[in-house]
DNA sequence: GTAGGGTTAG
């Protein structure tokens, strides 16, 4: 509501302006601009930039641009706003549009278009950004260093962020505060580095409930639940409140460890002692512990107990449990709820028709991909990446786009004429008689993360860690026959799929077989 | 004045 008994001032006009952006309230922030004209602050700089804020939150970037082009003093703050405001809505293009005419870059600036560029999935350009920010001698602050760690940690750029980690430790005014350490944490923790994750999470003297969470949903994530669990009671201890992101934390820690009975203490003290009601992703982590060890009946009278819909993800929890411990008929009418449902996602057509292929079942596996296939539902391509020297190197599908391919397949035919030796069959040649001829095709080629590998083993170090990104589940061949890799060439091999880490070492991986 | 860490379960 306006108060119209007084007049307001240009500093209550910017306040009330920068509410309605804040509430996405296009019609009362273009009233309060029309009252700020009639006061004659129309071509106030403050209010002019305020106005174009609340366009570009409110998605109406052409009106913010013919703000901004009107504007006598176009000077690098309201650059800034034009920035974000095609950056918000993935406009990217414009946004570097606007960010190349601005003259004298400050390291806000500099840091709205590299955080824009992360948020908008361009890790490498965002990378870039920070590279010129740097030859443009402009010094990165806090929120620079976070939004570089945020791009490292997606891509898996361990080598780069090690780099940001001691660029900071070398005096450059950078405080290790909660959004730092946080950072940090998350980046160690997601590049495969779990150790100098815990060892930042200890150095901080000052730790929030999010700083705790990332560390551990990271310790989870590596498999390693006791510590994750520890850290978790440790919070309470120091007198942190839980949020209901720990809780989904610590138990996706007691599912991955085997922990049901501690995983339903923690579960029911969520109402119980902290007033937070489960929710969906709660109950879906529930699922998962019961489902993993084995308690499938449970598992699916847990489901059927519950008064809201179950998703694809805790039905895949069960599915995919179901798939490893052999019961089909329980799987199966959990997937015949989820294909009347309608409502299944790629990942999941994908996790049926494997579970009934991994019994034999190819005529209800073939079905279920022509109902992909009649539907348009394309499988989401494998993707693995790989970082040397500094550079995140991509692999799709049999990728021959790299400029080593040769040395990079004939690493592989070394290795696969090896693994024949050692009487390793690959899964795929029993598979291939029952499935589609498309099918065909993507069993034969050749997965993403044995060409990133193959990659790392020739242009690394002997003994180094290889560390690979999928963005994907890892398959069950390539699961098994990255084992083999690991112990023939005596590397450690750490894979982060969309889920958790493997970490494979001597013929034998983190993850027990169970993902 | 403009920019910042967790979306977690398959």
């Amino acid at each position: 509501m306006i108060d119209r008994s007084i007049v307001p001032d240009k500093y209550v006009i910017t306040s009330v302006l920068k509410a309605c952006g804040s509430n996405l309230a296009l019609r009362e922030g273009k009233e309060v601009h029309g009252q700020a004209v009639k006061l004659g602050l129309g071509s106030n700089r403050l209010i002019t930039m305020k106005l174009m804020e609340l366009y570009g939150k409110c998605g109406e970037f052409d009106f913010a641009r013919k703000v901004f082009d009107k504007m006598v003093e176009r000077d690098v703050v309201a650059s800034t706003i034009m920035i974000n405001c095609y950056l918000d809505y993935g406009l990217v293009e414009q946004a570097i549009e606007v960010f190349d005419q601005v003259w004298i870059k400050d390291t806000v600036c500099w840091t709205a278009m590299t955080d824009g560029l992360v948020k908008n999935g361009e890790m490498n350009r965002a990378l870039e950004m920070f590279r010129a920010m740097q030859k443009d001698n402009v010094r990165p602050n806090e929120v620079t260093i976070v939004c570089v760690l945020s791009a490292c940690s997606q891509l898996g750029a361990l080598e780069l962020g090690r780099w940001v980690h001691s660029y900071m430790g070398k005096k450059h005014g950078i405080e290790l505060n909660h959004f730092v350490g946080g950072a940090l944490i998350n980046m160690y923790a997601r590049c495969g580095d779990i150790d100098e994750a815990e060892r930042v999470f200890a150095m901080m003297k000052e730790r929030n409930v999010i700083t705790y969470n990332l560390m551990i949903s990271g310790l989870a994530m590596h498999g390693k639940s006791v510590e994750a669990i520890e850290t978790f009671q440790g919070m309470i201890k120091q007198g942190i409140l839980p949020t209901s992101v720990s809780f989904v934390a610590v138990l996706n820690a007691c599912s991955h460890g085997g922990l049901v009975d501690l995983g339903f203490e923690i579960f029911h003290s969520m109402t119980r002692d902290y007033g937070i009601e489960p929710q969906i992703e709660h109950y879906g982590c529930m699922v998962d512990l019961l489902s993993r060890v084995g308690r499938l009946q449970e598992a699916y009278d847990f489901i059927r107990s519950l008064k809201i819909a179950p998703d694809q993800v805790m039905l895949g929890a069960f599915l995919s449990a179901c798939k490893i411990h052999g019961n089909l008929e329980l799987g199966e009418q959990i997937a015949r709820t989820l294909i009347n449902d309608g409502v299944v996602d790629s990942s999941t057509y994908v996790l049926l028709s494997n579970v009934y292929a991994s019994s034999g079942k190819w005529n209800e596996a073939a079905q279920i991909r022509a109902k992909m296939k009649e539907g348009g539902i394309q499988k989401e391509p494998g993707c693995s990446s790989i970082e040397v020297n500094n550079e995140i190197h991509e692999f799709l599908l049999g990728d021959i786009r790299h400029p080593q391919k040769e040395k990079i397949y004939k690493k592989l035919e070394e290795l696969n004429q090896i693994l024949r030796e050692e009487g390793y069959t690959p899964a795929t040649e029993v598979v291939l008689h029952d499935i589609e001829d498309w099918e065909k095709e993507h069993a034969l080629a050749i997965h993403s993360e044995r060409l990133a590998i193959c990659y790392g083993l020739i242009s690394t170090r002997p003994c180094t860690t290889i560390r690979v990104v999928k963005n994907l589940r890892v398959c069950d061949d390539c699961h098994s026959m990255i084992k083999l890799i690991a112990k023939i060439t005596r590397r450690k091999i750490v894979v982060r799929d969309r889920k958790r880490f493997h970490h494979f070492e001597n013929g034998s991986c983190s993850c027990g077989d169970f993902w």
